[in-house]
DNA sequence: CGGCCATTTCAAGAAAACTCGAAACGAGCG
DNA sequence: CGCTCGTTTCGAGTTTTCTTGAAATGGCCG
């Protein structure tokens, strides 16, 4: 990941309701949820709740499925993961090779966000 | 950290120049930068540099000291661990309990941006 | 104490983000 | 095939963020 996309994920994050919104997601897991559960949830208006999540979604960080006549939209770990991953190797000094300056896509940082499977939650 | 704080401290990272300083004092360790330093390096106006030096300090993201004339500023390594362990609670998937929902602090994440001491950064 | 130098604050304008009702779009049911 | 329902796009208004020169502040040298 490098400093464009990382300041997208980031701004994409930094917003009260796409905060929760994807935070939603994440609890909601891989099956994801339809726009209107989430808008419901969330007690946003559907068009804002459609440019949030259009946000999240240029930033790379929302998955898009149809099923029927529902948008299903689910949380893309694995962004997720390239932005931490990108944040750890910018700081660097947890033990992994600190100087190095811009050594392109490292990789080297451990996934916490796994992809979680459905456990449980029913809602 | 709850949301509020972190959608500060996301936001403050969002932006070209502030994550760009950030990587700089992240990099120039515990010792910091004095502002026109970062000013000269970023190569961004005085004014606008304080802006931006404004916003991170509001986030808590970094420590202002002074030192004569010059105010020196540094990288915040525990906000911004802060910040980690909080997206890594929210996402939760990688082991710890995840239903958890509004547990409060866990603070159970690891420390990834541990205090770099000065390990030869001359510059 | 007078001046200088690093930095911040102020003010004003430009650009971008956010909000949300209304209209449009498209899939699927009957 | 026409209607309905879920969702997105459009448009317009409000708010926030970003930028920068100029002025103010405060420490320090002589």
């Amino acid at each position: 990941m490098q400093a464009e996309e990382a300041i997208l994920a980031l701004g994409a994050l930094a917003q009260e309701h796409r905060l929760a919104l994807f935070k939603l997601l994440v609890r909601a897991g891989a099956e994801g949820l339809p726009a209107g559960a989430i808008a419901a949830e969330l007690d946003i208006p559907n068009s804002s709740l459609s440019f949030h999540l259009a946000q999240l979604n240029r930033a790379g960080l929302v998955n898009q499925t149809r099923s029927g006549r529902s948008l299903i939209y689910s949380a893309n770990y694995a962004e997720m993961n390239a932005l931490m991953g990108y944040l750890t190797e910018n700081c660097c000094a947890g033990g992994t090779s600190c100087g190095a300056e811009d050594s392109g896509e490292a990789g080297s940082s451990s996934a916490v966000f796994v992809t979680a499977q459905s456990k449980g939650n029913s809602a």
